[in-house]
DNA sequence: TAATTCTGTTATCATGCATAACATTAATGC
DNA sequence: GCATTAATGTTATGCATGATAACAGAATTA
């Protein structure tokens, strides 16, 4: 390789994330599902009844672009919607939506363990610290000259 | 937030990768670079020469995304191309590329140190050893179900 | 020499992400 | 209560990144 790049934290950051997820898209198309489907079924598992609105700033997802992904998922029958007012409707998932979803745990608790079980075991403890850490950098650093 | 993806070491490394690469554009849109550019530059200045096809096997670029990569940074005069064969040319920084490559490293430098130091003190010594253990296991993890 | 591999290239498509605009509806300030 | 402001869902559109397939020309190899 020798590539000259290897030290800087940004772009092992990417390199990583980008080869990360490639491998859980290809494990998720055995569900026909996108990593960013997988994300909001997993999000509304656990905050049923939030609204396309809360869920695009939780997942940090524009809400122009929440439009295809929710409406994909509904035209599959995974999610249902219901009115909550005049203009937001809160999203749940359906019957078939929670079978998948159960599906998809499997998929991704597996691919997880594989992700941490390849981090030498010495790192292993702090390895979640450090994401969290650069997470919570890279997001303090997006202003700023 | 209440996000509960936050436990999954590959959405963080999505997420912190994701806000990080935002950052870096944000500050590398005044040098008119996107990052892309910019790790080529960084990569020809390293090794000199270098064939697209190598470039791009290094950088984790298909050969056929190569081909615009490349002719963007030539048309704009930053680099130079020199037969090596037949079928394929060496890549070189022009007198302007150069130029232009010693603002990026600023720019690079002063961002990835400011990536660095927010992290707390007692991760940072270790924070490059998990982004490359992630990395390693990310690619290792890509084939297989 | 024949078969295979490699390089650069064109073309095309999928995905993710950003922005602007708009109508409807809700919330807020006075 | 009413006028202003803000929020939601939506459409449309564009840009950047990646992936794939196909091809011609050149180099390697068997």
């Amino acid at each position: 390789m020798n590539d000259p790049l290897a030290n800087l934290p940004g772009y092992v950051l990417r390199r990583a994330s980008s080869a990360a997820l490639a491998g859980l898209n290809r494990r998720l198309s055995a569900l026909t599902l996108r990593h960013v489907d997988a994300s909001l079924l997993m999000l509304l598992n656990g905050q049923p009844g939030i609204t396309q609105s809360e869920a695009g700033r939780i997942l940090d997802i524009q809400r122009a672009n929440m439009v295809p992904i929710v409406s994909r998922l509904e035209a599959r029958g995974l999610i249902d919607r219901q009115r909550v007012d005049g203009r937001s409707q809160g999203l749940y998932l359906s019957a078939e939506g929670e079978a998948l979803h159960t599906q998809v745990m499997t998929v991704i608790d597996g691919y997880e363990q594989t992700l941490m079980e390849g981090v030498p075991a010495p790192l292993r403890k702090q390895a979640m610290a450090v994401l969290h850490a650069f997470w919570q950098s890279a997001e303090a650093a997006i202003e700023g000259d």
